[in-house]
RNA sequence: GCCGGGGUGGCGAAACUGGCAGACGCACGAGACUUAAAAUCUUGUGGCCGCAAGGCCGUGCGGGUUCGACUCCCGCCCCCGGCACCA
């Protein structure tokens, strides 16, 4: 393809220019609203693909957007520099991390810069700089003397691939997140956030964050799972030493119960077993042991237990009942042990069933119904005291009867789990605490953070934490005792830095603590957030929870880090999301080396709309590349009319005048309309589109060049060339203040004020309404705006294309829309 | 199973609060310019019938409400995402 307009130059040009002039640097400024719009920070992976530049194009649009409207921006960009594939490509290829990652990081910044976005760069912020984690480390020394951080030895999920642990949230499908290896359990030590001690509030502020998108806030609670219900003791038979806390979240229906069941893993197990069952039980546990998570959750499988010697007791009614160890109940989950409710519950049913067991129905179940277990609304049965009542009432008053004899309580859980933390990898930020043989676990002294990752360190991949073979790491004085101590060797979880980079760059190079409170106070929350949907429950939940952490240290004052969130979908080529492992990248360099980085933009913000996955499309750039040319050719070679044009039009004269200053004033209402309520660029651009196609329509329309006549054309033309400008200018940077300053205007366009639709042009002197007989648009009427509703019947009965379909039929009504239709309805 | 989001031309998509379905773009057809091609410009393009004027059908399926339904209600089907032996 030829004649392209020369990107190459302008882009460079005004990328110097930008720099030269510090544009987008700022400061905080009280006499102006301020906006932080933020998009997730890269890792720095290598290159910055098709997918990258979707997120950043959308951020730097409304930036720009809202520089344009007045606002004090701060539009920021660092690295999420931690992470394992840089300690990967060492073990690969000799290279160290900190080498791998800041050349990735070099590069990716000047594509970045290539691209035109509008960062702060001042503020770049990288969090593999000591500088940066060791704030981090202050925090977890405060978390842990808060008990918000704690060690202790649990079963976690191990990545064999990665050599390290992951976090509940960092699994799925039983699979790692980044490599897709099955996870396998361990036991292993290693440390914790407790952000379960948030979970009612992470939970609670899900219906607070109007600006964030429902499917992001309903994993988030699917996630958190909360269930209310009760928990109590089963005794046990003949043992008034031991009991059985189970937890239901239907305490209505515990006269239903027919059975109880420990967990195989449940602690319990040991006490009760005869020495007979013995080798039974350790057979299977070792059974169910074997398998994995996946195999163990399928929910279709048939239920497997083992009948124990010992009996439970309905505290209730006081009946004995036959108690099991099976493999569908949890350890991990409530208390591990559960009353089985076969009538109301379709697990139970379906080991019952296979069991043997008797199964009571305590609802009432509606006329004709023939399932399995029921567990639908009714009135309560075979339930004692319960009889007669609903089950909200009877779990009420279940509840009240449990708290007055001392046996149990009401009872909320959740599905959350805290955060493990621990990585036993290398390119990450240590943990600061020491363990020192008299002192135990003591955390590294607050004047001698940060504790910095060693740099020579032999790596592996084999496993075992690469710091631990650093002595010189390792071997530390105890900060309290100054004896003898050993580091901590795991690294932290790197989402830990990605939970606080937004409050950082507020404030990046303040050296007094993590963030410098006023500055903290005056940008915060991050107005708009921008990011991929696979940080659904990911980042954005522990973004969330550590903001909550840092406000309850005082750091900040803001309840919510993010005010509202697009989540952006995927650029998918070949069926996959784009990324380096599928092979099917398509780079940011290729395209704007091809078309320029404002086609580039331009395609991937018109193509769907940004919550839907967007399907690269090689043919579909070409149409973007268009369209600009065709407004670099049409300014340009209307440069000599353009500048000798009045440059504030009078209203219109003629009615072909009148006509298109209203089309001009439309767009900019339709424009503003799309980017104010819903993030409508694809309708934006569209828009657009359509006044440059009106313009091309009306300058080939309007022949005169002299005169009156002449000069109002000129200044149409202007009018219509600048606001074509001023509003391409967020989405394609480079060529809207190009074509601006041949224009003649000094100033960049990114310090005009956004255009304002004027009220007198929109007016329309007459209206067209469509005119339908019985539904069916069967014609056509022009009537002067605001005409009476009888004229316009009038006027519509009389058509002549609608008269044959009157004939022979008799009008029962006619309904007027002003300005917009008429409906005649008629009868035979 | 529960929760959330969807289903509109050959394709990506529009349609504000119930008021002209398919804007804008891609692809494709025809024409102009050209020795020719590319680029560019003009023009056509949901389906069926028709020379045309025009008519009929059409927003996953079946009903309903309404003068009027892509939009609201009821009942289904399918797709995507999340959660899931979570008691």
């Amino acid at each position: 393809m030829a004649d392209r307009y020369p990107f190459r130059e302008i882009e460079e040009k005004w990328q110097r220019l930008w720099d030269e002039r510090q544009q987008f640097r700022v400061t905080e400024d009280r006499s102006r609203p301020k906006f932080y719009c933020l998009e997730m920070f890269p890792y720095p992976s290598g290159r910055i693909h098709m997918g990258h530049v979707r997120v950043y194009a959308i951020g730097d649009l409304l930036a720009r957007y809202k520089w344009m409207r007045g606002y004090n921006v701060l539009h920021p960009m660092g690295w999420d520099a931690f992470g394992l594939p840089a300690e990967n490509a060492a073990i690969d290829n000799g290279v160290h991390p900190a080498i791998w990652t800041s050349e990735n990081i070099d590069y990716m910044r000047l594509q970045l810069k290539k691209m035109g976005t509008s960062y702060d760069w001042e503020r770049e912020v990288t969090t593999c700089d000591p500088a940066y984690y060791k704030w981090e480390q202050l925090i977890f020394i405060k978390m842990l003397e808060r008990g918000l951080a704690y060690r202790r030895r649990s079963r976690v999920n191990w990545c064999p691939s990665c050599q390290t642990v992951l976090a509940n949230e960092q699994v799925e499908d039983g699979r790692c997140w980044r490599c897709e290896s099955e996870v396998t359990p361990k036991d292993i030590d290693g440390w914790f956030f407790k952000i379960t001690a948030y979970a009612e509030e992470l939970l609670a502020w899900c219906d607070r964050l109007p600006g964030w998108p429902e499917r992001v806030l309903t994993m988030q609670r699917n996630w958190i799972g909360k269930s209310e219900g009760a928990e109590f003791d089963l005794p046990i038979a003949g043992r008034p030493d031991l009991k059985i806390r189970v937890f239901t979240t239907r305490p209505d229906t515990v006269f239903g119960m027919t059975y109880a069941v420990l967990a195989p893993e449940h602690p319990l197990v040991d006490q009760v077993v005869t020495p007979a069952e013995r080798a039974a039980v350790e057979a299977f546990r070792a059974e169910v042991a074997r398998e994995s998570e996946m195999e163990r959750t399928a929910a279709d499988r048939p239920k497997r237990g083992l009948r124990l010697a010992a009996m439970a007791v309905n505290p209730f009614d006081g009946a004995e009942i036959p108690l099991f160890i099976a493999d569908y109940v949890l350890m991990g989950y409530g208390t591990g042990a559960i009353m089985a409710v076969p009538g109301e519950d379709q697990r139970d049913w379906d080991f019952a069933r296979r069991q043997g067991l008797p199964i009571i129905e305590t609802v009432e179940r509606p006329a004709g119904w023939t399932g399995e277990a029921y567990t639908g609304d009714g009135v309560k049965i075979n339930s004692g005291f319960l009889d007669g009542l609903t089950i909200a009432e009877a779990k009420r008053k279940a509840i009240d009867w449990l708290v007055e004899r001392g046996v149990g309580e009401a009872r909320v859980n959740y599905r959350l789990r805290d955060w493990g933390i621990s990585r036993q990898r290398y390119w990450g930020a240590p943990i600061p605490v020491l363990y020192c043989e008299r002192c135990g676990i003591v955390p590294e002294a607050e004047d001698r953070l940060p504790v910095v990752l060693p740099r020579d360190v032999q790596l592996s991949g084999k496993g075992g934490s690469p710091l631990a073979s650093a002595p010189e790491f390792v071997n530390a004085r105890c900060p309290r005792c100054g004896g003898a101590a050993r580091r901590e060797t795991d690294t932290m979880d790197t989402f830990v830095e990605s939970s606080w980079y937004f409050l950082r760059y507020c404030s990046p190079r303040y050296e007094g603590g993590m963030v410098d409170t006023p500055a903290a106070d005056y940008w915060m929350p991050v107005d708009q957030y921008i990011g991929g949907i696979e940080h659904a429950v990911l980042h954005l939940l522990y973004a969330r929870f550590y903001t909550k952490v840092l406000r309850d240290l005082g750091l900040t004052k803001v309840d919510e880090p993010f005010t509202a969130l697009l989540s952006q979908g995927m650029v998918i080529k070949d069926g996959a999301k784009m990324s380096k492992s599928k092979g099917n990248v398509v780079s940011d360099d290729f395209i704007r080396e091809k078309y320029g980085a404002d086609t580039g933009r331009l395609f991937e913000l018109f193509a769907a709309p940004p919550e839907k996955d967007l399907e690269w499309n090689d043919q579909g750039i070409e149409g973007a590349s268009r369209f600009l040319n065709r407004v670099w050719r049409f300014t340009t070679s209307h440069l000599g009319e353009l500048a000798e044009a009045p440059r504030t039009p009078a209203a219109a004269a003629t009615d072909a005048g009148r006509a298109f200053r209203r089309v001009i004033h439309e767009t900019v209402r339709r424009v503003t309309d799309d980017l104010e309520r819903d993030f409508g660029f694809n309708t934006a651009i569209a828009a657009i589109m359509e006044l440059v196609n009106a313009l091309a329509v009306f300058e080939a329309g309007a022949g005169a060049v002299s005169g009156d006549a002449g000069r109002e054309r000129a200044a149409l033309l202007r009018e219509a060339v600048e606001t074509v400008i001023l509003l391409l200018g967020p989405f394609c940077p480079h060529i809207a203040e190009e074509l601006w300053s041949q224009l003649g205007h000094p100033e960049s366009v990114f310090r005009q004020r956004w255009p304002q639709a004027d009220p007198a042009a929109l007016v329309r002197a007459e209206v067209t309404l469509v005119v339908q007989v019985d539904g069916r648009v069967r014609s056509r009427v022009v009537v002067e705006a605001g005409a009476a509703e009888e004229r316009v019947r009038q006027l519509a009965l009389a058509d002549e294309r609608v008269q044959p379909w009157l004939a022979s039929r008799r009008v029962e009504r006619v309904v007027v829309v002003p300005s917009r239709l008429v409906n005649i309805v008629t009868r035979a």
